[in-house]
DNA sequence: GTCTATAGGCAGATAGAC
DNA sequence: GTCTATCTGCCTATAGAC
């Protein structure tokens, strides 16, 4: 019973739908009145709950980014040595995939020119946390050593982050997760050691 | 004095205004009147050269299809080691990101579930070409041994793809080449015979 | 080839009844 | 909270004059 839950059940429903058709069709490619069909109400009672756009779009990305944080506490949690931790980072991109999505801001990010300020703030903060959390998790493992890799660890945790969001978006269109796994292993193989 | 001329002065120039408008705002984030307002004439007249906006995508596409390939047979004549045509090919990359846009074909990659079928084919066509070349590259490479990796090299190829479209894609937000330069210098590195 | 005029639809958003 | 009605604007596309 914490904070995330002062959403109404219709808002939070609305969010549910509008999540998958952004992470499917792109901020420029749903409407309210989608979401409103799937739901089963009118496009103007969505204004009540999301007075505009921007504002249901800044909503998305604060659950979305918090549910992924939390995701991220989970795997911390877990006390798996650090390789094993980033094997489940790239799980939690793999699982978004196999539901047939993007990352919601590995969307956002292609339409970045389009998007209202907040939520362009927003995305670039998903970014950075993602990129702290990972860094953490290397220099861990470099210390642990179950992780090896040369140079900077906000520079190797930029490059998971990339990788994993291209192949994601490159994985989509051929409807083919095994496509995503073979990337995402690959990743992960450079950060072994090297025997 | 090629195929690829056949289109009259004023085709040829919706099609570079488009294609800039398409990398950096998405299929479903321009219109026809931006690129009207852009070549100084009114939208009904872009309709004489292309019919509808998917005919318009599709010609986008092959275009920009067709000029990456011409690039790569570039880096193919020039009869430099397969490593330095995969830093060749990486760069072809880089060269679209520092005029600020996505890989025409990321772009439409993240909007793939709002396009036309026929668009949808060229850009699967466009990452299967790419495959393809990577992929002889990363073969010849091992033969000759400039190049290293385990698995198959259609494996591979498609990893390298994902990672420099992810890298691309993240990069943007930050409106910061160097992120994508690091990232794609990591691909690279991964290939290099281990010492 | 490019224009004006216009059709027809969908977008985001607001007003006001219930 | 959700509705109907409506506004304004932009969209793709077509007809027909020049």
């Amino acid at each position: 019973m914490a904070k995330q839950l002062d959403e109404s059940g219709t808002a939070s429903r609305i969010l549910d739908v509008a999540e998958e058709l952004v992470q499917t069709r792109g901020f420029d490619g749903f409407s309210y009145a989608h979401v409103a069909v799937e739901l089963g109400v009118t496009s103007p009672s969505l204004h009540y709950h999301f007075g505009s756009k921007a504002e249901l779009g800044e909503a998305l990305i604060e659950r979305y980014a918090a549910r992924f944080l939390e995701a991220l506490d989970g795997i911390e949690r877990d006390g798996a040595d650090s390789l094993a931790k980033l094997g489940a980072y790239a799980r939690v991109y793999g699982d978004v995939l196999r539901r047939r999505r993007m990352c919601l801001c590995g969307m956002l990010a292609a339409g970045y020119d389009t998007l209202p300020e907040k939520m362009r703030d927003a995305v670039i903060r998903f970014f950075d946390e993602n990129e702290r959390w990972l860094a953490r998790v290397l220099e861990e493992g470099a210390r642990d050593g179950s992780v090896a890799f040369g140079g900077d660890a906000r520079d190797v945790a930029q490059s998971i982050i990339s990788g994993l969001e291209g192949a994601m978006l490159v994985a989509r269109p051929y409807g083919d997760a095994a496509r995503f796994d073979v990337a995402a292993r690959r990743i992960l193989d450079g950060l072994v050691k090297r025997r």
